[in-house]
DNA sequence: AAGTGGTCTAGACCACCGG
DNA sequence: CGGTGGTCTAGACCACTTG
């Protein structure tokens, strides 16, 4: 339970969507409604309006009201990758996490570019195989600036990293900048995917940011063409 | 120049980071100086600096202040698909756009779906090649919904169609879902586009709604592999 | 005219950061 | 401790939709 009452209503509202509870092209009660059903102000209604709205859950109608939206069309989650084991989760598909590499490393020219650091810091480097009904179709290739990752197993990288960082460390992760293209296989994709003939592969560059701004990871992610896809939900007119 | 003050004050910060007024990593004046300097109140400064946090101009940290984030390290647009108009005008490059197919059609079962529409409804159909460099390297298959773009001339689709269609006709848009994957290359594909040996194409279906949330096109774009690319910023912890 | 969402205000209390 | 951003309130006026 959050103690924010904006935020509270916007789960609640959420929660109503997915579960059906409020089916996709009907009208929410009204702001004026709202602020009574949940005894607040009307601003603070708004305030979790607008992020349903932001969110791609609801359409804000002036005059008329809000809308839900249909968000079953789109698969979950809304906006973003569909991660890996959502995606093999969601097709009940067995998968697994194989780690090749697991090391506390000085980071080289390209990687201090990248995760904003110098010689002198230290580097987590994590590569990964995730696999998926027998097949290895995406390789990670993580980097953890050690400075806001002070500890790390192998072990937890063989389960979930994030839920390690952002529960156990509670580490506040902001947020990400993406950028997708599609590149030559390297031999290491080669020796550690299942690449068939495919002869490119999708990469996905993620930089990941804390509350303060600071650049805390670097993901290269690569993964196979034919089980690659992205989804994105973007409003206009800011 | 905007009559809302909060969306005043926004264009204006964005200017000044855009043009370097505001360096990154400086910080933005408190919110009580906000306050003052635009003679409003702390809600308004405070909705405009929530929007600049969503764009990914600023970090907005408790207690200290609100700083300039480097928008630099990403290129315009922060968010979303490098146009290929933009592409091509930032390398300096020629271009143009060959326009294959102009019509208006009846939508067949598939089109009924994607665009949500009937068989009595009529559907502009365009399909355009881009050219940069003297390649065709992207495929553009745009449907537009006759019941909210009555009028298109072939001689528009050669030029931007979008700037007819929200100046010119003043449609509102609202927002859009994107969905990215890979596939093979059609015939279609090997007729309209210089493909190389790419046995390969990312294709980009894009769904676009106006502010009463009816979806009024439906465009696929196929690029080459090698020309492709995404940007995107997110914040979490919604 | 009544109801809807959009903008704006002036003020309050809180949690967090720094000296 | 004072300054910062985060949340919340009660009220006002506006623009738009619908009957």
């Amino acid at each position: 339970m959050r103690t924010n009452k904006y935020l509270t209503i916007y789960d609640e509202i959420v929660e109503k969507i997915q579960s059906g509870q409020l089916k996709p092209n009907t009208k929410l009660p009204s702001e004026n409604e709202l602020v009574e059903q949940y005894d607040t102000s009307r601003e603070t209604i708004r305030k979790a309006l607008t992020m349903l709205s932001q969110n791609g859950y609801i359409q804000k109608i002036r005059g008329k009201g809000s809308f839900v939206l249909d968000v079953s069309k789109f698969d979950f989650p809304i906006s973003g990758l569909v991660s890996f084991k959502e995606l093999a989760q969601k097709m009940g598909k067995p998968w697994k996490t194989i780690v090749y590499e697991f090391a506390l490393m000085k980071p080289d020219d390209y990687l201090q570019q990248h995760l904003n650091v110098t010689n002198k810091d230290n580097v987590w480097k994590v590569l990964r195989a995730r696999e998926m009904d027998g097949e290895r179709i995406i390789l990670d290739k993580a980097f953890f600036n050690k400075k806001y990752v002070p500890i790390l197993t192998r072990e937890i990288c063989e389960g979930s990293i994030y839920e390690y960082l952002e529960h156990d460390m509670e580490l506040k992760i902001s947020f990400a900048k993406k950028e997708i293209f599609v590149d030559e296989p390297t031999e290491e994709d080669q020796k550690y995917l299942d690449l068939k003939d495919y002869n490119h592969i999708v990469v996905v560059k993620n930089y990941v940011y804390l509350e303060d701004a600071s650049l805390f990871e670097y993901t290269e992610s690569r993964h196979r063409l034919d089980k690659f896809r992205f989804v994105d939900f973007a409003r206009r007119g800011h």
